[in-house]
DNA sequence: ATTACAAACATACAGTATGTATGTAAAGAG
DNA sequence: CTCTTTACATACATACTGTATGTTTGTAAT
């Protein structure tokens, strides 16, 4: 069969982001070796540094795609009607149902900002949760007494969303955690 | 002169947990090999090897001792006195002010969990900041209608606090994040 | 004190990982 | 149908981790 250049590239590359993704997730970025990723894929090193620049950079594209995918799955999943509280909720429980994919929880909060750091990671995730929830939480609080704190609890609240993430992947109760939010979401207003 | 194996030991674990902390918070714990670490002590691999199982035993050992100085501090920072408000927005700014110690955003909050693992990190700092958090919230909210979210809520809060250190270090003004946090706890009683 | 043992280290080694350099086959341009 | 470039495989240099072994220093008993 002959496939042009491009269709194998984009193929390989999805192979070889497919298998360190199923790597990663299971044993953390720095417990998997580049041997055992392109054993998983079926070739040999030489394809996996021909398209990634090192295996920083292929788990780079793992997370820059998870990203985008929970971007997606909450831009998906907003009805973007309704008052600004519920856009925020429903963001929130859209939120908490793309990072019950397993995997995610690490890949994104745990072996992410370790690898790649924080600041990378804040702008590779800037437009995910964090940009509709600044807009929304500035909605809400327009004109209340906490109007000028918008920007930074939605920084502050997105960590507790995350750390929501966590606690329930951990066995914590998802309505629990759902109320709780709830209530802070709710405090800031009434 | 003649000393004592426990002395040495003592003062061989010290040397080689300082070295290894400076160099983790310096480059981060993968980045950093243990041939490194022993130089900076002025020793060899084999005194390392000989007090810690591997290198991670010896992550672990800096980042205990890490946790228990910020623990430390805020204990020691804590009037303990006044209305629960006060007393959680009092250990809110101990824990700012521990956490501002260089190196320590990065040890406790992005190398730790990705080295360790969430549960342990939780076990190593559960006496930490979250159980005074926990038990000043169950005061403050006792009788409210969040009366029964305090334990969770404490885990939210304790995200946000740990993401305002963050965000302190990389710029943020500290301010706007203590009166942001007053604004999510003050939310929850009124 | 001398001997006997254990603890504290240093040195040497085996295995494996990463990244690079080089070689080969397939695709695309002229 | 050449010629070049891209895609990949193989081979190699370097470096790190953990262990095994050796040497010195402390410790306890006879």
């Amino acid at each position: 069969m002959r496939r042009s250049n491009k269709d194998r590239s984009e193929s390989m590359r999805l192979a070889l982001m497919d298998a360190a993704r199923a790597l990663f997730i299971e044993k953390g970025y720095a417990e998997t070796a580049t041997p055992e990723i392109v054993a998983l894929a079926g070739v040999t090193r030489g394809a996996l540094y021909h398209h990634f620049e090192d295996k920083r950079a292929l788990f780079r594209a793992v997370i820059e795609r998870e990203a985008a995918e929970v971007a997606a799955e909450i831009e998906g999943a907003a009805p973007d009607g309704g008052s600004p509280r519920d856009g925020i909720l429903n963001g929130t429980r859209a939120y908490f149902d793309a990072m019950a994919r397993p995997g995610r929880t690490r890949l994104l909060l745990l072996d992410g900002p370790a690898v790649l750091g924080m600041e990378l990671m804040r702008a590779i995730d800037t437009e995910t949760a964090e940009a509709s929830l600044v807009a929304g939480l500035e909605a809400l609080l327009k004109g209340t007494r906490n109007g000028g704190n918008a920007a930074m609890l939605a920084v502050l609240l997105s960590a507790a969303f995350d750390r929501a993430a966590l606690a329930i992947e951990a066995g914590a109760d998802r309505r629990q955690c759902e109320d709780a939010i709830s209530a802070l979401i709710d405090g800031l207003t009434d």
